[in-house]
RNA sequence: GGACGCUUAGCUCAGUUGGUAGAGCAUCUCGUUUACACCGAGAGGGUCAUAGGUUCGAGUCCUAUAGCGUCCACCA
């Protein structure tokens, strides 16, 4: 760091903070000191977060830099707590994502994956997470995060990639995890699997066709699927249909004449349609779950690659499905199956959320996780132990109506399918043996030889892992587990889970699942659900529209990363969405530069033996510096009961208007005069400095550097309130002050009295007359007044304008103005005011009920008032009574 | 279809257990006084979506309605 001057004098210190000239080096040096770096400490409570890993060839968004904020402010503010404070940063492999962009730019090239074969194209994609990895791990830097990059995971490094083989093999020894012909999403494109909530929905319109099935009519938008339709379901109340159930009787159908069969299930709505449905089990998750209530037959019609099977007959077998449409119809047209076509039919499509292509669902062999099963030895499933730590409160999730969401989630999850048929991410840890055929091979090492067969010619299963399973382990994965660690032993479970609402499913609830079962621990303790960021109008910003999309870097370069944090993090709750836009962040650009500007006049107001005093009670000298002192012991104490309830918006909203509205305006013009006292000045900085540190880090480490202070302000203590620093009565005798100031300047520009014209004023102050005496300088700087006269008390003056609040009656002289009409109705309007208020008043304390149920505090603050505005009342009405008289 | 949220000054939002509405930006007027024009002083601007109810008293609690939004489920 810079050597510190003596004296700083205005060419030293620029009159504008310019954030590019400091973060970098600070960020560099923090690093450099091993600041970052977590330690345990069985004295001090672990206070631990892991960071969402980004994806690890993304580049920084707004939604990271929100979520960096946050996280960064909590960190920060545990740190200075004294907490021992571990933050995990990471990146993620995204399975799927990264493999699509890859083959993407292979593509540009003319090359497939198939064409590279597996392993080199694994290594075409590892080379292409290494390159850049580094982009977003400065970019998490720029944003100030005091993360611990000497514990930085990857999901695929050897430590993950270990505990998600551990877990594997756990589950599956526990039965948890089974293979299975089921039915999934498939999304023929991508050429894989894709879990439930993986699946997005597009409203669409097409045909809906009305065909006449045996006796019945019945509606499908997809009659391709409908070969071999069987079984036809009704509602087992609806009496138009009850004489069928469990007949059999023949249909002719596409491909000659099939034996159908009724049956009732629940699932069949009477409502819709004709009320009778054909069920096509192997693609459409309702009817396989009636299919498999039922015990029928589940015959694949559809293939991976969106081909009609062999059970569509010769003639359609190996069609395109979608194109075998129109043919299919024509079919049954000819036979007069078809009763009508809706052409407008509007309906949900579901759509793969990565590629957008139209989900086909069918039965495939997949792997699964049995979430309905109960674990051996704990006899609960892992949907109820899920559901059970968030109910009996061990995780606490943020706002809290997503607990309700979660658990309604929770309760309605499915089996959920963790294989996927891509390349890239944790291959599954299964082989097969080739020569016996024999069960699965489940190991977490690679097996040398079948145990069956003892034949050594091993296949191991080509399938990677949902991304979301690795994922899931990540709260300890990362410390060390399935090695029993000290960091994990000391920092799990972690403390607060930050993250947006949007990944509540896909990734917060899979952590409680995996966590609860192979730790019986939970991940954390919080969860805190940031919203989306949103344009000014409240749009999505969206890569599709790069106009509507702000880069937080160009923001940062721009304002400054300190700037860029406030204005995602001010005027934001959990699980509120954020309108973000530039004026917005230049508005708290304005507000950094104005703490560099505070600091700045301290500084120069200052020597550096000043500034190397500590501060004590004894420095302590006027009543101003108590006041000061007091407001900023209330506001250690606000900021910090709203920062433990991760209010960080109301918390950072009071700092930022203690300094500007208390310590700029008031408490620095006041020491613009006689009454400087360095000691306060900057004692008051130096605890204002940290209290914002958690939110602006940069600048704030700057300033203290520039103050002398020693060691980083990310090291020192946060404020503590003290009780002896508050000083109530002198504090409000100073607002009175401030209030009679306020009152001369609203009369100089109600009065339109030029406002660099100085005037003569008359102050009597009563009990506060004294005060006034001292701080006579200010106010006559402060009102821009040539000339004082204060006294205790005394008779009105003659010919002048005047203005009574908080016990000080001030008077300007009428003969330094001319319009005593101006001045006639101001008074009539102060007046009505006060009789407005004052009748406001009386209605309640003249009201019995009032007077019998309020609470005594308010009682008697309505008395008070009361009393102020009769005060008042009576003082204006003899000066208007007095300006009549002139006027005549 | 189910659940939830929002509606407060022109804009973006605060408003703590019910006590009579606030901030920033924008607008208007004025201003170079020991930091800051990325600033200072002052002003205007709200029947708190609507209609009922509870209460001495409702922006705040309850009910209904409207508009907007989000999530879940997907209907063959």
């Amino acid at each position: 760091m810079a050597k510190k001057p003596i004296q700083y004098t205005e060419d030293t210190l620029p009159k504008a903070y310019e954030a590019g000239n400091f973060e970098e080096s600070i960020y560099q040096s923090w690093e450099k000191a091993g600041a970052f770096k977590a330690k345990i400490n069985k004295k001090k409570k672990p206070f631990t977060v892991i960071m969402p890993p980004p994806n690890a060839t993304g580049t920084l968004h707004l939604g990271h830099a929100v979520m960096l904020a946050l996280e960064d402010i909590m960190v920060r503010y545990h740190r200075m707590k004294g907490d021992s404070t571990l933050w995990i940063p990471g990146t993620d492999h995204a399975a799927i994502a990264t493999q699509n962009k890859v083959e993407k730019l292979l593509a540009e090239k003319g090359i497939t994956r198939h064409d590279l074969g597996r392993k080199k194209f694994i290594q075409e994609v590892e080379a292409f997470v290494k390159g850049s990895q580094s982009t977003i791990r400065n970019q998490v830097r720029k944003m100030g995060s005091s993360c611990d990059w000497s514990r930085e995971t990857y999901t695929l490094d050897e430590g993950p990639s270990l505990a998600v083989r551990t877990v594997f093999k756990r589950m599956f020894d526990d039965g948890l995890i089974y293979r299975g012909n089921r039915i999934v999403n498939w999304c023929p494109r991508c050429q894989s699997t894709l879990a439930d909530d993986e699946v997005k929905y597009k409203e669409v319109q097409s045909k809906f066709y009305y065909l006449k099935y045996g006796p019945f009519i019945i509606g499908t938008a997809r009659p391709e699927t409908k070969f071999l339709d069987k079984v036809a379901v009704v509602h087992p109340d609806d009496k138009r249909y009850k004489k069928y159930i469990g007949k059999t009787f023949d249909v002719p159908w596409i491909n000659g004449t099939l034996q159908g069969t009724v049956i009732a299930d629940k699932a069949s709505d009477p409502e819709f349609g004709s009320g009778v449905m054909t069920i096509t089990p192997a693609h459409s998750m309702v009817d396989f779950e009636i299919a498999q209530r039922h015990k029928f037959e589940i015959v694949k019609i559809i293939d991976e690659k969106g081909n009609l099977t062999d059970a569509a007959g010769k003639e359609f077998a190996g069609m395109n499905a979608k194109l075998a449409r129109e043919k299919i119809i024509e079919r049954l047209q000819e036979k007069g199956l078809v009763e009508k076509i809706d052409e407008n039919y509007r309906h949900n499509l579901s759509v793969c959320y990565r590629c957008d292509t139209a989900i086909e669902p069918l039965t495939s062999t997949q792997w699964f996780i049995n979430v309905d099963k109960k674990i051996p030895k704990r006899n609960k499933t892992i949907k109820q132990l899920s559901i059970e730590v968030v109910k009996n409160g061990k995780i606490e999730i943020l706002p809290e109506k997503f607990e309700k969401i979660y658990t309604h989630w929770m309760g309605n999850l499915h089996d959920w399918c963790i294989s996927r048929q891509i390349w890239f991410g944790h291959q599954i840890p299964v082989w097969y043996c080739d020569n016996c055929h024999g069960d699965p091979i489940v190991s977490i090492d690679t097996p040398a030889k079948c145990p069956k067969c003892k034949a050594s010619e091993l296949t191991q299963d080509p399938d990677v892992l949902d991304t979301w399973f690795s994922s899931g382990l990540w709260t300890f994965s990362t410390l060390g587990w399935p090695k029993k660690t000290a960091d994990l032993e000391y920092f799990h479970p972690t403390s607060v889970l930050e993250t947006g609402y949007d990944i509540l499913f896909f990734w917060v609830a899979r952590m409680i699942i995996m966590t609860t079962y192979a730790l019986d621990e939970v991940p954390f303790n919080t969860v805190y659900l940031h919203g989306l960021v949103r344009t000014r109008n409240g749009e999505k910003m969206s890569k599709s529209k790069p106009e509507t999309c702000i880069d937080p870097l160009d923001m940062i370069s721009k304002y400054g990363a300190d700037a860029l944090r406030l204005s995602m993090v001010i005027g934001g709750g959990p699980g509120n969405d954020i309108r973000l836009y530039e004026e917005k962040i230049a508005g708290y650009r304005n507000f950094v530069n104005k703490i560099w500007n505070i600091s700045r006049f301290i500084l120069l107001n200052t020597t550096a033996e000043e500034r190397a005093t500590k501060f004590t009670k004894k420095l302590i000298k006027t009543t101003a510096d108590k006041w000061i002192l007091t407001r900023l012991q209330k506001v250690i104490k606000n900021s910090t009961k709203l920062i433990e309830e991760y209010s960080f918006s109301e918390a950072g909203t009071q700092i930022y208007d203690f300094l500007w509205s208390e310590m700029a305006d008031w408490y620095i013009e006041f020491s613009k005069g006689e009454h400087k006292n360095s000691a306060v000045l900057l004692h008051v900085l130096r605890e204002t400095l940290k209290l914002l540190h958690p939110f602006v880090p940069y600048i704030t480490e700057a300033l203290w550097e520039k103050t002398g202070s020693e060691g980083f302000i990310m090291e020192q203590s946060w404020p503590k309130y003290d009780a002896t620093l508050v000083f109530t009565a002198d504090s409000k005798k100073i607002e009175k002050i401030h209030m009679a100031i306020g009152d001369i300047r609203k009369m100089r520009g109600e009065y339109k009295i030029d406002p660099a014209k100085k005037l003569r004023a008359i102050m009597y102050g009563g009990a506060l007359t004294s005060l006034l005496i001292e701080k006579k300088q200010a106010i006559m700087r402060l009102a821009n007044l040539e000339e004082i006269t204060i006294e205790k008390k005394g008779p009105k003056p003659e010919k002048s304008l005047s203005v009574i609040s908080g016990g000080i009656e001030s008077y300007l002289p009428l003969e330094q103005i001319f319009d005593l009409q101006k001045e006639l109705e101001r008074v009539k309007k102060e007046m009505e005011e006060h009789e407005k208020q004052l009748a406001g008043v009386n209605s309640r304390l003249q009201n019995k009920a009032f007077m019998a149920n309020a609470k005594k505090e308010i009682v008697d603050q309505a008395k008070q008032d009361a009393a102020h505005h009769e005060e008042a009342l009576a003082k204006l009405k003899e000066h208007k009574a007095s300006l009549e008289k002139m006027a005549k």
